[in-house]
DNA sequence: TATGAATGAGCTTTCATTCAT
DNA sequence: AATGAATGAAAGCTCATTCAT
């Protein structure tokens, strides 16, 4: 999994600089979320973490790239483990939309905070989404979308336009908690899936 | 119309004032478009306008601030004129629908920069976005919905859920062309609206 | 003496900026003679220029390393335009060697801080010396040691070694001055004068 | 041999502590060399002397100063003491110049690091350059060319001048390596042994 | 003896803004 | 109406140094 040659410096660090780390990245996520992006100084970061001075935030990562690469890869690395876990085998390609959506919005909806730095961090062309992300990203779903086509369960449509048309419906509940704060993520999810159940099912 | 004791500053602008404010609004959003929000300073938005001093645009503007709420005004502005003319009177929700998809998907074809500012700023909350505002924006569309739902076109749905996953459905095709440049404007658009016409329709 | 298509900022100069321009280069100049090359930052340069913030130095040059480029070009315009008043059309080469030695050891007496200011950034480095510079510096030297060969007044002897040897020698004077700042100009440049009329002369 | 009441601190050092400092001066000397005076950071000296931490250089020198001038002593010391062994007895003052400058300019030759080293720090004021050293260094020069003005081998000059200008001349090779790298070594003690030959030896 | 962690001062540079002309 | 000059705050980052372990 790693290039040859190359040293994993992960591998060395110290229980405390891990910890660290973990505090910082945490720091900024909260402050990216609260102030954008643009206004999330080292400063605003420091003062959230506690920390006595910008320097230990240069200390722990080379500069200002690395650790806002290091917020996304955490939050990009949370949203896979819990998608791991819920999509299991399913019964079917409905099935296994259905629980993609809803797997998806309940992260979103339990992680608000991590989600608008995510985003804001991609607006901003801070986040360096190269094809391997994109496929990443995409690909499971037109993996279930075509699966649902070959079965017979799905109707014919480009499978990339409705992925990526699914995968902005759910990421559009962030949007829609910053404005509507009450929003009820499960009604939303309940909504989202009723509507591409539509979308995709096959006429009878 | 106006409140009292306050003084409407544009009724006393000057031609010539009007007509730097907008080039000055012009070089903003491309600024912001080609840099990002974080990086768009006064110095670049100056280079761009071709102004010889940042000077003029605090001179213009009482502040950065004021000069992105203009942004995002002028660009707002030119959106709703655009849908204005394009939304004429339809002959069933559904057709109002498919206009309204196809409309706003020409629209962000042909302002892609425009677009990519406007989102830009929304995400680093350089947008104050009040109620009136997200009234204007949602409203055409959920009424469109309503109407279709009042009228027995459309199946029961929560016309806010829908109208947002619509917006954004139409909202990422720029997004999609960053990725796959070769990606077919129109046939997006046709899959689009086919799909929401499935997603609404109601069951016979 | 322009580079084809490119502008001439220099030209563009307001009397102003040019005045602000000199008054930071003869600040570098002092501050670098006082602290050293390393410790001439731009808040001690500005203590000494009376400027109000460094800004205010970085706003007149794009960066530090233009700053010591104007710093080394003002220097050595200075030498250059001095040594040219002096060497006018000599009856020998002896004569024209005397009189090398002699208005260049005058020079550094008249400007010591300059010269030390310069052999510090020629010592770290912040100097960009080509092939073009060291032609310029050496070559009028060599010159007058090959015309002396030619006619006979001269030995034979490698004039590149001789010319080095010759420099570096003047160029020594600013060392002494800095170790023995009561040495006389005038009597170490006499003492030069006679030590390479003695080294160069042809054997009778 | 010590000041009452005062601790010489080098008769306490354990072997360990003596090689560890030896081994941080000769990094900051490497250091100092490749990048200048000016970006000699502890971190850069500790990467280049494998230390996990620039503490490790507090730890064993007071302060940078002590360190500097640590490497001043090394570099010092080792000029004197090679020197000392190539400069045995002389049949005669010619001869001993000779030897001085021929021997100077091997010594250069073989530890170009460390005059690179040595002049940088001298420039940049981090050597505090008292009468004890001055007398030092150029002493055994002035030496040689008083012995030969006494016994009638040298004509009358200044020897200060005499033994600044000659330094000067030998400090020179490496800087004319510098410039022209094909610039042969032996060729270039040749003429400039010759040429303080003529400069020094007496009228007949 | 050595290390990693932390500190706060300082660095160059960019920023939005003000002001005299 | 517009310009160039100036300001001081803040930016990201590096620095020598200190300290607990």
């Amino acid at each position: 999994m790693q290039a040859k040659g190359s040293v994993d410096k992960s591998e060395r660090r110290t229980f405390t600089e891990t910890a660290r780390r973990a505090q910082i990245v945490a720091a900024a996520i909260e402050t990216i979320a609260e102030l954008g992006y643009a206004r999330a100084s080292f400063a605003q970061i420091a003062k959230r973490a506690g920390l006595s001075s910008t320097g230990l935030i240069s200390y722990h990562f080379a500069d200002k790239d690395e650790l806002i690469q290091q917020v996304v890869t955490d939050i990009f690395g949370a949203i896979t483990q819990f998608m791991g876990q819920r999509m299991g085998r399913q019964s079917s390609a409905a099935d296994a939309l259905r629980t993609y959506i809803q797997a998806n919005a309940e992260f979103i909806g339990a992680h608000r905070v991590q989600m608008k730095a995510f985003l804001d961090i991609f607006m901003n062309g801070g986040f360096h989404y190269d094809e391997t992300t994109e496929r990443t990203v995409v690909s499971p779903l037109e993996e279930i979308l075509r699966g649902g086509q070959a079965s017979g369960e799905f109707r014919a449509f480009d499978t990339r336009v409705m992925a990526v048309v699914i995968q902005r419906a759910v990421d559009g509940l962030p949007f829609l908690l910053a404005t509507y704060p009450d929003t009820d993520v499960d009604a939303y999810a309940r909504e989202v899936t009723t509507l591409f159940e539509l979308a995709t099912k096959a006429e009878q």
